[in-house]
DNA sequence: GAACTGAAAACTGTCAACAGTTCTCAGGAA
DNA sequence: TTCCTGAGAACTGTTGACAGTTTTCAGTTC
């Protein structure tokens, strides 16, 4: 048979699937706000299934850093200290200066074209609108990673990608960088068309800093968070007012 | 009270976590071979617990990248295409040449110089048994991380190495480099000690170069896997003979 | 009023049974 | 023999109930 398995390749999702993604979600929109305790039979009853698919769920995404799970009192959304941010911040370096490179020697130069395209169409879309302005900033970066074609590191990527995200949510007032960082890519993806490795993962460097200065900046409220290797505390809900 | 919280500090293991390390160690120990498939109600009466525990282990596991789950079939223990393993190290160079350059400008001298003893002590141990070899090899890299002290690089890297110790395990023959990967981090740690960062990275890009070609070559069997971006293929089990 | 006590309520951890899908393999047709 | 067929077996996905822990809060004592 030519067109083989049309079934198989659709495979019908589970509930247990279907929740982590839903689940996730909410958590990324700020349905339910950092430090918020997960209510499974709440949870469950609101989605419509029963505790076990979603515990499965909940599973899967304290893997992924989004939860942090306590023993006999339930899953947490998690918080960051400012000391996690940096520490976020730092491995995405890690990630992204890699990508920096890998892309430097192994993008093609249509690639490198079309997320140039990319990004003066943002750009327009950001002095048009100017609203949502940073699900663009990360969509890019994920973007340049994608050009490595290494699916291991883009997974990665997404992950942190995610991580800050959630970190982001806690702040009170949101970073607007948006315009400045577009330049800064723009800057960036013109060297990496020109190869210069070096100057590539200098750009992104500074890149990086001044996107995290602007991150821990807006996020304001918990001083150093901890002392220099300290024990992260209980995600305990925190429930002022 | 001064020693407050006794009952808190110790947290009464559920099954659902302690299933979770233990399974991981059946795979890393190779208890369960790569490919195989796991049978839940086997497993579980094997490890006299019920199916839901042993549910939620294996979605962590599957969100560690040991196991991969598929819809009405069941999870098996992940094996690595060629790429894939290309792909890991790839990520495990961001996470470790980062490493280096962070270790360099903020680990203390009393550190390198700990981890300059352990490396000697591991280097007697070799010469005279010979036998384990590579765990020393991960164990060095991991603790390396560990010098940044940064937790989120940490666990990622973990995560890698655990990735690429099962990878190791479905190889024929097993990769002795033991020794010279002993003399190269001799060399990394002198470079590190005097704060030299291109020289250091330099270094250890050869090295882990050195490594994937050492595990690559061990692995042999599957040829290229499949082709520049192909598709993962269906971690069916392979049962030969 | 502030701090302690303990019983009830709420919630998480675990289990056993049911439902729907995939796999197996004997039986039959080409 | 080789290929299909389909009924039964085996297994995963899901559910609802039970068990043990944590939290809450009215009642009590200082």
């Amino acid at each position: 048979m030519s067109g083989a398995d049309q079934k198989r390749a659709l495979p019908r999702n589970t509930y247990s699937k279907a929740t982590e993604d839903v689940l996730r979600d909410m958590i990324l929109n700020g349905d339910i706000e950092p430090g918020e305790r997960l209510n499974e039979v709440a949870l469950a009853s609101e989605l419509e299934i029963s505790r076990g698919p979603l515990r499965e769920a909940v599973r899967r995404l304290t893997g992924e850093g989004l939860l942090t799970a306590v023993s006999h009192r339930g899953a947490f959304v998690r918080t960051f200290s400012r000391r996690e941010i940096v520490e976020l911040y730092e491995l995405r370096s890690a990630l992204e200066l890699h990508a920096v490179r890998l892309v430097c020697t192994r993008a093609s130069d249509e690639e490198l074209d079309a997320a140039d395209a990319m990004l003066s169409d943002t750009q327009s879309r950001i002095s048009a609108a100017e609203a949502p302005g940073y699900p663009q900033e990360l969509d890019f970066h994920l973007r340049l990673v994608e050009l490595t074609h290494n699916r291991a590191l883009h997974r990665a990527a997404v992950e942190v990608h995610r991580q800050l995200s959630l970190a982001r949510s806690m702040s009170a007032k949101r970073p607007t960088r948006a315009r400045a960082a577009v330049v800064e890519h723009s800057d960036l993806v013109a060297v990496l068309r020109a190869r210069e490795v070096d100057r590539a993962t200098a750009l992104m460097t500074r890149h990086l800093d001044h996107s995290m200065e602007s991150a821990i900046a807006a996020l304001g409220l918990p001083g150093d968070g901890e002392g220099p290797h300290g024990e992260t505390p209980i995600p305990l809900e925190q429930s002022p007012s």
